[in-house]
DNA sequence: GATGAATGAGAGTTCATTCAT
DNA sequence: GATGAATGAACTCTCATTCAT
């Protein structure tokens, strides 16, 4: 075999792969993953069924190959990229949030179906298993969110009392909601704007606001002086 | 027929319908709802399989109406009680984010199995029905929360410039996704404590602060003002 | 449901087990236990093949059941009736040997094709449990010999020398051996009179013969008596 | 191609070929036939599952191959040197029974796994076939037990008047009956002991006794009509 | 000659649901 | 009303075998 045409059987394999991981995608989106059997995978990526098992060995190891290259092609690349090239702490929040939002939003429209189930096949999959593969890809990709909370904190732009596990569950779990009750109601439509809304009241509650520290001090002040005008007063009134 | 033999016959015949229900419950719960026939449910309620089907028609109508049931028989009655009773907005709010956790862990500690496929039940079962009977008890329970925010905007204990559905979104989304995590890792130890790391940010984004509330600023300002009349008065005094 | 109504419930289900049994038992003994698919057992059988599921449980049960119903049903009670009814311990053997021949080549003239896997059978459904329910069923029928041979010693009129298990060995190997040997030549054709032949080799090993004792002692005796003769015939003839 | 080489392209052939037998010969006999795959076979030869069928064209004959090499690489040479170095019956006898025993065995000491099936992949496989390649390599091997038995009864060790085809059967019959159960009971462990027990009796049976053997009474007669004459001599010496 | 991706029929088994009793 | 035997479609997965490379 020539090396181009092994280079081409290598494509081709990938190629292949590619196909089933999509029809899969899809339809466990769509349908959801117990709706979907493995005949309607392999009949919607144009293989036999063998050959989808020949690929991935049984529908959970499917599952599992397609959470983890929607975390390592959609999720991570752009998180990393967010961390890069946005420096502001609340345009990083917020730019990670668009981005977790609209990348399970897309993909067919429905990939947080997968998310729906992910707990139940991790528990039935994995069993107890604290380091399941699922669990480690998720936690690659909250790291980011860690980063983006810690140097906030250095840099003065978030409150630094607060702690991380906390704002992890308040963060996703807020925007994953949001998204599911947004989404039944209108679609997709005006999900960015809604995005904004959710966010407010947890950037409220992070912002290190110049309000909390200084100003009550020179309310101090300006009643010490008020104080010290009413005291003169009263001396010359005494007078 | 009398009418006391009506009664008890009537009286039977909510017993196994609550037997089945509470059976399925603890199977679904604690094995999943896919991973528990209805045969099982059968054998665990000590029925037969036909009356179970006799009973509930189909094993989505058994689902529906086991939620029907934890949503009238436990979320909403507790979430009344807590409006009536407690009357400070904080108060209240982490009462009902205590209630609505601990709901979701009693019964058999893994009730939230079935929250994690009941948005997928629903779409397969009921479709794109807008009004599906879940949507309708949901709501009902939401509307508890809504009631406290609404109450302590009026009453000045809350920034009234909120809106309600990303607040809904924040509360039950947090709520939810930090249960998850947290008894993954923890079981239910020291959730009481994690419930209140979850609502500290909101708590702090919600409040009406020192800062946004112009009043203290006024009351330094009258306070100003005061002084000056004084000392005007004093100098008028002195001439 | 009244008494009789229930009687022949119970005696259509026993019927349908009776039939699936027969099916089944056709099935593996002409075309083998892996040829024989749980469909065309269903087929065979004139049910479904969940039903076939509802009877067994397994095809694995299907099997042991097969076993079970030949060991209690079939090779068994003649057995022990060859106990009660014939004395001679020869006869009792020779009994017992048709019995056995004639009970695997009957039932689809090929049921011994079962005991050709059932060793293997017994490895993998039952592990390396020694109790396995083939073992139990087999040590009772094989029972049967043992007694045949010890009452047989204790009667004299087998060597009282002999061990059982190599025996039973024997016995039941060459019986089923020879029986294999001689259906693929000639069917069941002239199979009793080659039971005898099989036999024979045994039952001479197995006979305490009146030869073997006596007479080398009476042999002795005559060589001497002929010795004393010829020593008194030589002193003659040196005179 | 030179000679050489092309000598070696042949040795790499036969190579190979012997490398799949004998990752395929562990294989049936520790797992069994049918529980092995093709692809098994091929990963344990370090081989391309499409080699395989290349070298045997199908599963059953790859079996075929190796029943074929059992035959005549283990149990043919052996059996024939027994009959060229051992001249006494029973010795013969002995010494192919632990043979044929120690060969089975050994091999992963599960070789008679592969007996369990052969006669039902026989059967599937080549149909009715009187002359199965199996039969044929069978009846070669089993000629040598007829060899044995005819000299010994040439030699007089024998009875003369037994038939060969039953003692084949007492004697292969009884010996893969008995190892099966005394390795299902003790494993491998004193096996050679347990062979004798085994060759007892029929030994017992096959034995030439003093009691059927007319001549031991003959020569008494002849002794005594020697006596007798040389008495009548000696009387007319004496006159 | 050697590969291994691809096949697709077929395996055992499960399951919600029905319905005669 | 209650039963549970019966169903049969559908499930995931395995496998010997083929064939383009």
């Amino acid at each position: 075999m020539t090396d181009s045409a092994r280079r081409r059987s290598r494509e081709r394999l990938e190629e292949r792969e590619r196909i089933i991981l999509e029809a899969a995608t899809e339809l466990f989106a769509s349908a959801g993953f117990h709706a979907t059997s493995t005949r309607k995978i392999a009949a919607a990526a144009g293989v036999s069924e063998g050959t989808v098992f020949h690929y991935f060995g049984s529908k959970n190891e499917l599952m599992l190959a397609i959470l983890d290259r929607f975390y390592n092609h959609t999720l991570n690349p752009r998180a990393a990229e967010i961390l890069d090239t946005i420096m502001g702490t609340e345009d990083r929040l917020r730019e990670l949030a668009l981005h977790h939002v609209f990348s399970l939003t897309r993909n067919n429209a429905l990939m947080m179906r997968l998310l729906q189930v992910y707990v139940g096949v991790d528990l039935e999959f994995i069993g107890q298993n604290q380091e399941s593969p699922l669990r480690l890809l998720n936690r690659a990709y909250v790291g980011h969110l860690d980063r983006i909370l810690r140097e906030g904190a250095e840099r003065g732009e978030l409150r630094p009392d607060m702690e991380l596990r906390p704002l992890r569950d308040v963060f996703f779990g807020t925007l994953e909601y949001g998204l599911r009750t947004h989404v039944y109601r209108h679609g997709t439509e005006g999900l960015e704007g809604y995005v904004d809304q959710l966010l407010n009241p947890l950037l409220q509650g992070l912002r290190k606001t110049a309000v909390d520290d200084p100003e009550p001090q020179a309310t101090l002040e300006r009643l010490d002086a008020v104080c010290t005008r009413l005291e003169e007063t009263a001396k010359r009134l005494e007078r």
